[in-house]
Order: structure tokens, then sequence, then C-alpha cells
RNA sequence: GGGCCUGUGGCGGAACUGGCAGACGCAGGGGACUUAAAAUCCCCAUCGCCGAAAGGCGAGUGCGGGUUCGACUCCCGCCGGGCCCA
């Protein structure tokens, strides 16, 4: 169906002054001028002609866009319509609203669009950014246009770059936990204060080649320059370091780990593949910690929260070192593995040590009759031939060899033996480890394929029951087979219940206690419910192929339950069978057991706590053209320099040709201009060298995040030319109070943004990114919060419908008939007669299921729009776009008008005074606004808009046959107002044909009287046994008494009594009755 | 496999903190107006059974249990869907 063929269907014919998409459109722009020539959403700044220092702040922001050729669709202006909802409320409860809109702006989009068609990207990157401009004033959005900015623009990239250098001049100290500037470390070190040592961090994160922790260069006068410069740059946040990278020859540049998916690029979907790189990286690391700590303190999605903190993969876990025994049975050596399971230390059979370690070449010297050199060279040989990639992937197949070296399980004292396997990797943790088959997938496999023992440690709960029981049934109990019967029994309880170890004991008893004499049948209510669960663990336990109650008893005690199952149980649980003569983790949890058994390797000197991350520094390079180039020059000796901030920003040269050289050996696509890579000292301010020294531009460019970053910053003073942000205008829009309840419900609020919206894709990469560039700000002293965003919101995925096969491929929209009927629709497609089924899907293409928002604001207008996208559902909810729905929307706008403006004339229609049902009306009205007010702070625009459809339906039914006014004045003024933030173009249209003067979405919000919000009478279901009998009405404020006799005076209610007392009656105030017989 | 979310009429979805399930919209049925259609306005509408009707009875928020005077809401287990991470 095309867009055009509908519009008719919206109503175009009719009286001439009915509200029609025509008038709809022609309202919708002339009030879109209004605002604009008037700067009616202009928000001045502190200190500016305008500003209001009386009112709160509110700082309502969207994720900005990245402008794409295909221009905006249906999902672009859901969360934009939710924020300026809010946006526009909040300015008419009196608040000061910064609501911004700007655009995300380099990008690898455009630079393929460069290769594709030699347009240059930033032509054609305006271009797009004209586009997205034109349709997004096309709604109505009350944002602050004064306030817009690219990521491109000079004026905005030149602070990007400087923001950059913030970095590269900081360093993380530890002690303090926080960001300083690299001068002071430099001046600790030239002061003595601070031994000349490489940064451990650097040591343990960047692998920089031949630099360890416990590297110290000597006093800062004696070493030389390139030594303290080594020194110095190994403490920067912003660093380079030769990395493995994931470099993607057929995009020619390097990417981040968030942007490789299943070895592919996320972009694409290429090939990529591990190659070591001269990068430039951020030390995203450094605040692993604070990153998580302070997710606690922001208003965010559960999931979002947690999301991160997976990403950040924090993990309290041990260092242990196990004694080796050397070839006469002494102990002079130790080997040290990490684990984050210590409270497993139990099971551990056995030890794996990755090829390359150097405990493999003393094992091959040591010549221990155990060792059999051919095959551990062998297997050395063969694993060095293949990368840690290959190692992973085919980890199915376990290889490896006996090094002939045994170490001592320090908790168990059981000598185990060490394996050489590639399933280890040198370049995590220490390259070696602890097996735990029964715990752990990697080793259960290993331990099966060479025989080694499996020891269970940990058992979940029902196999802890199942354990308590074969320890404790009695000689009764177990007889025959009645022990299967009782066990299921007991475990029904034990699961009803979510036991823990501790009341075993109890439920067992329990068990007894309730057991029915006879077997089945018999028993009281309690046994009878809980037996409908038994005939399920009958079989639960009968698939666990147990032979006899002695053969469970054996299994546990043996510790052989995992094996029995053949699959290794590495959640949490209690653990068991580990106990020694110095500490005892049985029956602890896994959390619980962790705290204990550190707490004893501590204690014995053999092992500590240690805390270990997922996260990796960012890796900061792209070797494109279309990103921000680095403000860095290097010397002819190579040493990198930051370029003067008075010479920023460093500009992208011209290119010809945007192709990357497809390669295994990367060049940055900059280096092609040969020009602008050479340069002066003097050029770009770097004092230290003389002015006339050679200088090389660093040629990669940044990554697409780094615009975004910290663009919530840019939005408060956009156009300051000395600095990043000016303080004041930072301090107001980032600290400032807060209108209205969108302050938070965490327990420390921390300020920043008020309300930030966008799709949840952004949840790890942008977000935590922008969050630690504003931490490192913060540290620095450049801005005032310690996060950037108080309050984040994702709106759900607008889908749409398709159509899948039995085999679950999907249909087009366009090729599928209903051969059913309307109620009962049945799905055929075209070309092979099939069924098919209607499903939710993700617009696209293919599916010929897009929707393009300009047909829709053709057909129906903006406010019609706006309207059906907010009424959709619930804001974070993902939802299915169905054209057909939106009609009812219209509807209600148009018999919203039709109320107010006579059809036939074009005449306002005002109600004189107030009749009797102009008072219900009012009522209505009141609480409607009370409704809109409550339903907006909790993002629930769908219910807003119902209050409001209510009130116009109530108004309509009024008019009546007659068709006389259905509204007074100041009904329709107020009705106007809390219409404004869904529908502006109409409620400003109204307003003005009212008489009002100046814009209604800068008019206060109507009061509300408190007195009409409650009925005096009410009337209350009253409940018998929980089902509702009868209805009665009293007064509002009736005590108990008087209600609960008036509930028991009902008829029916004395005939279901039938004489008797009830045994109770609950009140519960205006609200309902219940009689308890 | 793990984490988070989710399951309510033909459809999208309401339901405050445990208190009348299905607000509001779409689609549907009936009526008024009209020569007619469209548009508009009014009424009906979860399902089953009884009844000519008024009305009555019963079931019902994925399934099975539990807690409670009372459960869409809380707890346990299962099944299905989505997203993220492996």
């Amino acid at each position: 169906m095309s867009s055009s063929s509908s519009t008719s269907r919206a109503g175009e014919q009719g009286p001439s002054f009915r509200y029609t998409p025509a008038l709809a459109n022609e309202i919708e722009e002339k009030w879109q001028s209004w605002w604009d020539s008037h700067g009616t959403f202009v928000q001045p700044n502190p200190g500016e002609p305008g500003f209001d220092g009386s009112r709160p702040k509110f700082f309502c922001m969207d994720m900005f866009p990245y402008p794409s050729g295909a221009g905006l669709h249906v999902g672009h202006p859901e969360g934009y319509t939710a924020t300026d909802i809010i946006s526009r409320y909040k300015r008419m409860k009196g608040c000061n609203v910064l609501h911004p809109m700007g655009w995300d702006a380099y990008g690898l989009p455009a630079e393929q669009h460069a290769i594709n068609t030699g347009e240059h990207p930033a032509a054609f990157t305006r271009k797009t950014i004209d586009t997205f401009r034109r349709q997004l004033k096309r709604f109505g959005f009350s944002y602050d246009w004064t306030r817009e900015f690219a990521t491109i623009d000079e004026g905005y990239y030149r602070w990007t770059q400087w923001i950059f250098l913030r970095l590269y001049n900081a360093w993380y100290d530890e002690d303090q936990r926080r960001a300083r500037p690299i001068a002071e470390l430099v001046a600790e070190f030239k002061a003595g204060k601070r031994p000349l040592r490489y940064n451990s961090k650097a040591a343990e994160y960047a692998h920089a080649p031949g630099v360890t922790a416990q590297t110290v260069a000597g006093p800062w006068e004696q070493v030389d320059y390139e030594t303290r410069r080594s020194v110095v740059d190994s403490y920067r946040l912003a660093y380079v370091s030769e990395q493995l990278v994931n470099w993607c020859p057929k995009l020619g540049t390097a990417l981040a780990n968030e942007e490789v998916i299943d070895g592919r690029s996320e972009r694409g979907s290429h090939p990529v593949v591990r190659k070591p790189l001269r990068q430039w990286m951020m030390r995203i690391t450094a605040y692993a910690d604070r990153l998580v700590e302070d997710l606690a303190d922001v208003d965010w999605p559960e999931s979002t929260r947690s999301q991160q903190a997976e990403w950040i993969g924090r993990s309290e876990g041990a260092e242990i070192d196990f004694p080796l025994l050397d070839p006469d049975k002494s102990v002079t050596r130790t080997l040290r593995v990490y684990t984050t399971r210590p409270d497993t230390i139990f099971g551990a059979t056995y030890m794996v040590i990755a090829p390359e370690h150097p405990l493999v070449a003393s094992a091959l010297e040591e010549g221990r009759p155990e060792t059999d050199v051919e095959a551990v060279e062998a297997y050395v040989a063969r694993a060095k031939s293949r990368s840690d990639v290959d190692r992973q992937a085919d980890a199915k197949t376990k290889t490896g060899v006996f090094s002939g070296i045994v170490a001592i399980n320090p908790a168990t004292g059981e000598e185990i033996p060490v394996w050489i396997a590639d399933y280890v990797l040198m370049g995590y943790g220490h390259g070696a480890i602890m097996a735990v088959p029964a715990h752990d997938e990697r080793d259960f496999e290993f331990a099966r394929a060479f025989g080694l023992r499996i020891r269970d440690v940990v058992l979940s709960r029902v196999h802890w029951a199942m354990a308590y029981f074969a320890r404790h049934a009695t000689e009764e109990e177990r007889g025959g087979n009645g022990w299967l019967a009782h066990l299921a029994d007991f475990l029904g309880l034990v699961t009803s219940t979510n036991a823990e170890p501790d009341h075993m004991p109890a439920l067992l008893e329990r068990a007894r206690a309730t057991r029915p004499e006879t077997g089945a049948g018999g028993g009281d209510a309690g046994v009878g419910r809980r037996g409908a669960t038994q005939g399920e663990w009958l079989e639960t336990i009968a698939s666990m192929g147990f032979g006899s109650f002695d053969d469970l008893r054996d299994a546990f005690a043996r510790g052989t339950i995992v094996e029995r199952f053949g699959i290794a149980y590495s959640g949490a649980g209690h653990a068991i069978n580990s106990a020694n003569d110095g500490v005892s983790l049985d029956g602890l949890s896994t959390a619980e057991a962790k705290q204990r058994i550190i707490a004893w390797l501590e204690e014995r000197g053999i092992g500590r706590r240690k805390v270990n991350y997922k996260l990796r520094d960012w890796l900061f390079s792209r070797q494109r053209y279309w990103g921000e180039p680095f403000p860095i020059v290097y010397d002819e000796r190579g040493f990198h320099f930051p370029v003067d901030e008075s010479k920023l920003p460093v500009t992208l040269p011209a290119l010809e040709d945007f192709k990357p050289e497809e390669s295994l050996d990367p060049q940055p696509l900059l280096a092609k201009a040969k020009e602008w890579v050479r340069t002066t000292a003097s050029e770009v301010g770097v004092g230290e060298l003389p002015p006339d020294a050679i200088m090389r531009r660093e040629t990669n460019t940044m990554p697409g995040w780094a615009g975004s970053c910290w663009y919530y910053l840019r939005y408060c003073d956009a156009k300051n030319g000395g600095r990043f942000v000016g303080r004041e205008a930072e301090r107001y829009w980032m600290t400032g109070r807060a209108g209205g309840s969108g302050a938070s419900d965490v327990p420390r609020p921390i300020g920043g943004v008020d309300l930030y919206i966008g799709g949840n894709e952004h949840a790890v990469l942008h977000l935590l990114y922008a969050r630690f560039w504003h931490k490192v700000l913060f540290d620095l002293g450049d801005v005032s919060t310690p996060e950037p965003f108080q309050k984040l919101f994702h709106q759900g995925l607008i889908t749409s419908y398709a159509y899948q096969r039995s085999d679950k491929t999907l249909v087009a929209v366009d090729v599928v008939d209903n051969r059913g009927t309307e109620e009962k629709p049945r799905y055929f497609a075209r070309d092979t007669g099939e069924e098919v089924a209607q499903i939710t899907a993700k617009m696209s293409k293919s599916l010929k299921n897009v929707v393009n928002p300009d047909d829709v604001i053709a057909d129906y207008g903006a406010d019609t729009f706006r309207l059906y996208e907010m009424y959709m559902g619930p804001l974070e909810a993902s939802k299915p776009w169905n054209t057909r729905d939106i009609s009812g929307l219209f509807r209600f706008l148009q018999r919203l008008w039709r109320l107010a403006v006579s059809e036939e004339t074009g005449e306002l229609r005002v109600a004189g005074g107030a009749s009797e049902a102009h008072g219900e009306i009012e009522k209505l009205l009141h609480r409607a606004t009370v409704r809109v007010e409550q339903a907006i702070e909790k993002l629930s625009f769908n219910t807003a808009i119902a209050a409001l459809i209510e009130v116009v339906n109530a108004a309509t039914s009024s008019v009546g046959a007659e068709n006389g006014p259905g509204l007074t004045r100041g009904q329709l003024e107020r009705l106007s107002l809390v219409l404004c933030p869904f529908a502006p173009h109409v409620a400003e249209e109204l307003w003005s044909r009212l008489g009002r003067e100046g814009a209604c979405s800068l008019a206060a919000w109507p009061g509300v009287d408190e007195s009409l919000l409650r009925d005096s009478e009410v009337e209350l279901p009253v409940q018998v046994q929980g089902k509702v009998r009868a209805r009665i009405r009293v007064s509002a404020d009736a005590d108990d008494p008087t209600v609960t006799a008036a509930a028991l005076a009902e008829p029916k209610v004395a005939e279901l009594l039938g004489g008797r007392a009830p045994k109770k009656v609950i009140v519960v105030r205006g609200r309902m009755v219940n009689v308890v017989v």
C-alpha cells in the first residue's frame, strides 16, 4: 500500500473547517516557524540576558544520532518524542530546561560512501545532517537549536583533541585513587619522592616489551632522556603500546575488542585477525573499580548496570602457591596460580601449565624418570605453531602431556600431577591453573580424556539434600525400594522451601512427621499437596540411575556425583568434602567458602586475595580518514610530543583517495598525505625542541566513540571558544537543583544529566567510555560531578510485523495474503501457498516492512505521529508498528478540534456557564491533569494519553445531539495546556484561537483543585470469600464499622451468610470490603 | 550454557505499595443520522453455561504448586518469547 493512498482515509473531504491531515500540516508548519522566529525554546545560560536563576534546572538529553544516508526511521522519534514531552512539561512546570540536539558525525559509513562514490565524507555528512535536521524539525521538538553542533565541527573537535591531551598529560595515582597531572609525577620523580620505576599496570596490561613492575630505572638525574621518557610514558592515561590488535584487512583498520563479534567486524562482518601493532591506548583499566562502584549511585536500568559490571568483569579470587616436589621429595619451589574459585581447592586433583611456562624448561632439564622428554618436546613444539585463537577454537578436543613434575595440594596434602596443556594460555593469569575437574568444564573434559581423578567439592541444593539423606536415612527408610519414595518426598519439601544446608535436619524431621502411614493415598492435606511433586522427583531420581540406596550413599561419600552425570557443576552451591585439620568449608555457600579459604591461605602465607578484571585497556587508534586526528607529533628519534593547545585543532588533510590498502601490513590512511604529515616543532608548538626540528604527525585517527564521549558537556556551553565548556555553565547544568521528581531513587544521587534517553545498544561501549572520560575530567578538576548521567532510560525497539515459514525463515510482507477473516486471520505466502505465521521482527528493507516517518506525517500530521508512538505501549518495551492503529489517535485530535472549532464555520465554540454536565467534566479534567503529571514523571506516556482521550470523549458525549458547545473557555485552555507536551501544534493553535497571547508551550501548567479529585460518595464492591457479591454506596470518609454494617446489611450478603456471623470483615478504605465466613 | 527482561481478550496494551482484571486505542457487532456511502454520534463486546429478557452461575492473566481474608502482582518449580554475554 502506498502512503499517499491512505491520505484520503484520514478524511480529506467533509466540512471545510474539519481537522484534516492538510490542516494539521498547515498548523504544524505555522507553529514551527513561529517557535523558530520567536526563539521560544532558546534557553539562556547563567549570566546571559533572560536567564532566571530562581527556577530549578532540568537537563534532558537524547543520544544524538549518527546521520546515516537513509534518513530518519520511526525508531528515532520514539525517544526524541519522550524527551520532548518531558522537556515541555518541565518548562511549563517552571524549570530552566536544557534540551539540545547534535550530530555524531565521524564514522565508517561516510568513509565507505567516499570510497564507493568519491564524494568527500565531509560533504556527504553535511548533507545527511541537513536531512536529519529537516526531518527532526518537522516533529516540532522543542530543542534549543542555538546549541546544535556536529562532532566534525572545528569548534567541537578541537576540544575533543584537547581532552585527549588532558588524558595524555595525566596518570593514575593508585594511592589517591584518582588521575593527576603528569607534571606532578615528574616532579615527584625529580625530587626523589617516588622511585623511578615503570608503571606496574603498564607491565600487567600493556605487556610492554621488557618492562616489568620490578624494573627500577634509578634516580632521575642519573638516567638518560630515553629512560626518563619511557618511564613517564608508561604512566600516561593515553599511551602508545605494541599490542596484539584486532586487525581487519578488509576495513583497513584495527578494531576495539568491543567491535569484534565472533572473529568478525561488528560493522560489515569482515574477518578479523590478531596482529601486533603500535597503537594508542586509553588506560580505562585504572578506573575499573570506580566504574563498577559508581554504578550504585546512578539511576540506570538494572540490566545496563549489570551489563557494564559484567563487561568490567571484576572477580575476586585468589593467588595460590602450590608447593612443587623436587626429585628428592623436598620442596624448594612453588607454582603460582590464579583462580576465581579458591573455594574448590579441595577438588584440585591436578595442575596444568601452559606450554610456554618456564617450568616446562626445568622439567626437561631435570631429567626425572617420570618425564617423557620426547613427548613433552613434541607437544611444546606443536603448541608453538598454533595461535591462541586456534588453541581456543578447538578446545573441545583436549590435548596435553604429563610434565613429570608433582605438586602438593596445600589444602588436602595430596600429591597431584602437573600437566602441560595448551588450553591454558601464558598471557592469562600466571599461565598455570589448579584444575578442579568436578567444577570446571574444561578441566572436566581434560580429566576425562586423561583419566584424572574427579572429586565433587560443591553440591547444588538438590544434591546437597540427597547427600544429607544418604547420610541420615534410618535403617527403615533405606529398606527395599522405599528409600526412593522417602527421598522424593524429602526433595519436594526441600525445593519448595528453598532450604539451606542448615535446615536439612529440621526438614527431614518434618518429612518424617508428615509422612503418610500407608504410602500414597492417605495422609493429611499437607502431604497430599506435597505428593503432587513427588511423582516428578521419583522420575528425576530414577533418571539418575542409582541401583540401590547403598549405591546412592557411596556415590556421595566418594564424591563421584559429577563423574556419574558426566557434566561439571560450575555453579555456586555449598561445599562438601572440603575440610582438613586447619579449615573446614563443608556446608558453606560458595561465597562464604571463598572468604574462609582465602583467610586460611593468607594466614598460612601460601595465597592471597586477588582482584581480576575482564576489562582491557581501550584501543584508541584507527587507521582511517574520517575521524579526529591525534594532536600528536613525533620527532626524528620517534618520541611523541603533544601539539600545543594554541595550535589546535589539528585538521584533516585533503585527500583524493579514501581507499584503504587491503593488506596484512597496515598503514594508516593519513600517511598518504605526505605534505600534511611533515611539520616542524614551531608549527605545532613543541617548545622543548628547536623551532625548525622536523616533526612527523600521528597518522592514526580517533575511533568513532571519541566525539560522543563528552558531547553532553558541550551542550552546556556550545559556543564557548575559550574552553571546552564554561565553568559556570557546566556547574549549573550538571550540578544545579533538578526540578520535580526527576530526582532519582538512588541513595546518593551524584548529579549530571537529569535524564538521558537512548537505545540499549550503547549499554556498554558509549556509556562506559563516556563515564571513563568524565571521571578523568572530574579528577583533573575540569568537571564537577563524578558521573555524567544521573538517570538513564532505554526506549524499546519499534518492530514491525513480518511472516515466518515453519522452518523459521522470514517472508516479506508484500508477498503474503490474509486468506482468513479479520478476526481469525490466516496468512499464506503467495509464491508457495504455504501457511506462514505472523511475528514481529526488526524493520528491514528485505522484509519490506520499513515505515518512513515523512510519509506518516504527510498522512496524519506530526501531532498524530507523536501521539501514536507514545501511545503504542510502555516506552521501554519493544512493540510492533501497526499503521492501522494510528487513526485512533488522529480521530482523538479531530474530536478535540470539533469540540473547540465549528467544522462548518471555523468559529470558536465555547460553552457559557457551568451546567451539571460541565461539573462532571470539570472533575474529570482535574483528575486527568493529575494523572498526566504522574504519568509523565513515570515516563508512562501511554496512560497519560488515555487520560486525555477520556476527557475529550466525555466532553464529546456531553455535547449530545443538540451539537452545542461542550467545554467552557477555561476548560479548553486548560485542556490545551495539558495536551501541549504531547501534541504541541494543536495545543498552540487552540491556545491562540482562544485569544491567549504568547506561546502555550511556555505557559504555566494548570493548577489542580484538590477538592475535585475525590468524590464525596464512593461505590465499594462487597466480596464474600473473595468474590464480588454486592455493591454499596457509602460516604468517602465513612469509618470501618459503618462500612461493615452497610456491607452486612446487603440482602445478597445476608443471604450468603445464611444467618451465621462472619468470621472477619476486612475493609480497605475506599477500595472494597471482604467478608470472611 | 550464564545474566537480565518478559508472558493479560482477535490485536496494541491498562491495573497505585497484594484489594472490583481487561482502562484507552485498533479491529468487530448493533443502532441513530443519510436517497446512499463515507464521516460523525450512541450502544455492545474475556470465555463457557442457563435464561425470551432482565439477569444469574461458573471459569479465567503461559503451566503446576505455595503464602494470604484476598495473587496479573509475592515465593518455588516448569514451559515459551526477547535482549545481552559466552
